[in-house]
DNA sequence: CACTTTCATGCGATATAGTATATAAATCGA
DNA sequence: TCGATTTATATACTATATCGCATGAAAGTG
């Protein structure tokens, strides 16, 4: 549904972002590329060890968010833009490359 | 597993806050009591669309964060106490019962 | 103590995540 | 255009979350 596939939107977005390929990301995740590719298109509902995984390896961490919270939270998430490691190699890819948005307020 | 471990901590302690019981609960969410208690306890690594649905069912929204904004995410988090829907019901539920620490810094 | 609610646990059945591997299909660079 | 990298799909198999149900163990209430 629209939960899973936020997250995956986000994954995709933060990978590509990093200038990591899927199976960079996979490696580090400990996990075939083909996974993540099902992953970030096919809607497969992962379960919470492998997008913790996942997330550890994009430098994101899994957090649970009261409601009432979720706007201040957006708004420091936005802030914080995701960096590469090596800002040499890749051109510039430091934007709000991912959003989390809401789709039922 | 600390994150895993994290999570059904956090699930139990809201649910308490907001005086839930586990049958309650898991109507809300749409599964059978038995499977909140084996999420609570025994360490299940559940499914994202699973973790959803209870978080909603929680009030909460889960969310990926830039590992270099959860500082100040968790500042806002503890700042938004859980609250129940009906006050007068339980005595005072209001506190910071769950916190999202951390384990590796 | 009896009664009720809440929670933990066992078990069979099912759905699907996840693995491993291979390969087609894009995409990009020289 | 050619070759390398990246990504998307396919298949077969394994692992396990989840269901549904039943039931036992606590724990509280009268």
């Amino acid at each position: 549904m629209g939960a899973i596939d936020e997250i995956s939107r986000t994954i995709k977005a933060v990978r590509r972002a990093k200038g990591l390929s899927q199976l960079a990301l996979a490696k580090t995740a400990g996990m075939p590329q083909s996974h993540i590719s099902r992953i970030e298109n096919a809607g497969v509902d992962l379960r919470v060890s492998s997008l913790t995984e996942i997330a550890r390896a994009l430098d994101l961490e899994l957090t649970l968010v009261p409601r009432k919270a979720i706007p201040a939270v957006r708004s420091i998430v936005n802030s914080a833009r995701v960096g590469v490691s090596d800002p040499e190699e890749h051109w510039q890819a430091n934007r709000p490359a991912y959003s989390l948005e809401d789709d039922d307020g």
